[in-house]
DNA sequence: CAGGATCGTTTTAACGATCAAGCCGCAGCG
DNA sequence: CGCTGCGGCTTGATCGTTAAAACGATCCTG
């Protein structure tokens, strides 16, 4: 490990670093007449002000988060679990809901505390430990799917919490954000609608899943909205979110007569595999066939490919503003945002 | 949020938690000796400590962390920046990273915390105060590259870290952790030449980049060791990481006369595309030509790829225990690590 | 049997900050 | 003149824990 140099331009004390209490001698001035520059600076007369300003500057005086934390008794932190990286999808969501949720804690000072665990029972109990040692202010649970069984637990245990995913029984405590799923995909099916397409194919996840069986509700509200339902029930295919299991979906939509000249993929995966099917049969994406994904990920970029894009800084900024309430003296409802679609080139012209 | 219910099992008293005053008074001792129940317990006459552990599961009590974080000055906390997910490449490798930083600091005590940054200077700067506010024992830094401006920086705070990444400059330190990208690729080339391989192509990163540059030179010495390197230069190709690079450069290769019968790829992500060129070809992955993959990403094991697997568990490890050596004497010296080649279908049948 | 070592526990004192009074001087006001 | 109010600072207590010293009692040991 890199170890310290005899001595650095910050000036190290003794066995620790320099406290309130140097800076208090340095500028002549009680404990908390610096606390309180750090913390009220209008409660200090502009010439004491300047003076305890220049002892901290000189002497690097960074306050001891820790000291804060004790007295003060807030920690300064939010904790998230994070998850073993699944087999199931290639999209780093997870990532960057992580990121999201770090950036939007730092905003309002607070950090971000990772914790791995094995499954939702010890996520739990750890989150429910967490908080009783002081260690975080809250923590956030993420992918919560009805009938979780994390919510009821940390609810007994007086956890303060939110959840990203939809949580019934909690509506009235703001204890959850979600990105409306049904309306991320009907906004595709209005995009593709208004540029004429009426057959218009499904890539969704199997049945049994809240996302997926969201985002196939939207597909089947909007189509319905538009008229165009009405047999369409062959165009609404289901797999595993692989790119493989995309191509395939794909390819039995459109290698068929009165095959839809529109795809609408749940994943941007499974939107990667349709693209290279729509390649395959000699078809051009975005003339021939019209093709969108779900949450544009970096691959729909370098594949130009149009995508919708769940709001993750405006998830994360709710998340915490819930958990760590600031100036807003009403707390908040649970939040259902809706996810905006990124046109490319996909689905940007005419079939 | 979700309220604390107004009396839940656990017993909170006032404002806050039960503190180690309460069980002191419930076992009719003093706060050291509960202390020393929690910390030496063979410090502590049996009958006595019985008695404190009673009093400690009856109370529920937990000791507050900032307290003692404070007054033994040790964080118990680990830090490392979450980057933003990047666009250049498919593979979640940065989640995997942090998931095996955060279950490595686990196993010795230690949590992880996250911070997002914009840049490697503000990074360096973050770094310097989470460590100066004492809310962090020591930071790791993911993806050092040689001439990174992180490192002296650090050391001249005299902050803790530890890189992923070798830096030539810190050898004696012990302070970075790498996995010898060289070895990997040439690990590929030598089990490849086994199987009878001769012609074997390389698709690599564009010149440049540490990671790309060391799995280039893997290439090339463990074909030159095998006595195959010449006229070989045909066989490497580079672009850029991603699907599309990588599906374009199997089809150059193998779309002519003397073609190669088995491809490198220095990512998943190229030898997915890879893979679907070799099946456009009208050839079968595995019999006809083999193809090998890098990072064993979720999609390679989908895939039936062979593919190169880091030691992520292990660098997690390794790095912890030298921001935070708990037994050991010695401090370690840098480690590099071999990665594992995992075979699959895409390259177990001789071509 | 005095003097020291040992054991188990308590007492005291931090760790570094913030909170809640308290104090002092000065202005305003009856 | 004296009382109150207030800005501006200081003092003392406190958050919950642990390190280190103190302490009384018992046990050796020469």
């Amino acid at each position: 490990m890199a170890e310290a140099p005899a001595g650095s331009a910050a000036r190290r004390r003794g066995s620790g670093a320099v406290t309130i209490a140097d800076v208090a001698a340095a500028a002549a001035v009680s404990k908390q007449t610096v606390s309180n520059v750090m913390n009220y600076p209008e409660k200090v007369r502009a010439e004491t002000r300047e003076r305890v300003r220049r002892a901290v500057a000189e002497l690097g005086f960074q306050p001891n988060r820790m000291a804060r934390a004790l007295r003060s008794s807030t920690a300064g932190m939010i904790a998230c679990r994070i998850e073993p990286v699944s087999s199931r999808s290639l999209a780093p969501f997870h990532d960057r809901f992580l990121h999201a949720l770090a950036e939007a804690g730092q905003a309002v000072g607070r950090h971000l505390m990772l914790f791995a665990v094995d499954d939702a029972e010890s996520e739990a109990a750890t989150c429910v430990r967490l908080v009783r040692t002081g260690a975080v202010e809250g923590v956030v649970l993420y992918n919560v799917v009805p009938g979780d069984l994390r919510p009821p637990v940390l609810l007994e245990a007086g956890v303060p919490f939110v959840c990203f995913g939809r949580v019934p029984g909690l509506d009235d405590a703001g204890a959850w954000v979600d990105v409306d799923n049904a309306a991320g995909v009907a906004a595709v099916v209005d995009h593709l609608a208004e540029a004429g397409h009426r057959r218009i194919g499904f890539l969704g996840f199997p049945d049994g899943h809240r996302v997926g069986d969201d985002r196939a509700d939207g597909w089947v509200a909007a189509m319905d909205r538009h008229g165009l339902l009405a047999g369409s029930h062959r165009f609404d295919t289901r797999g595993e979110d692989t790119w493989t299991s995309g191509a395939k979906m794909a390819r039995g939509l459109l290698d068929r007569a009165g095959a839809p000249t529109a795809l609408v993929a749940v994943s941007d995966t499974l939107a990667a595999g349709a693209l290279q099917a729509i390649r395959d049969l000699g078809l051009a994406p975005g003339h021939d066939v019209a093709l969108v994904g779900y949450d544009d990920t970096p691959s729909a970029e370098v594949l130009d490919l149009s995508s919708v894009r769940q709001p993750l800084a405006e998830v994360g900024r709710r998340i915490v503003e819930v958990l760590c309430p600031t100036g807003g003296a009403t707390v908040p409802a649970p939040s259902l945002l809706r996810p905006e679609l990124v046109v490319r080139g996909s689905s940007r012209r005419r079939a």
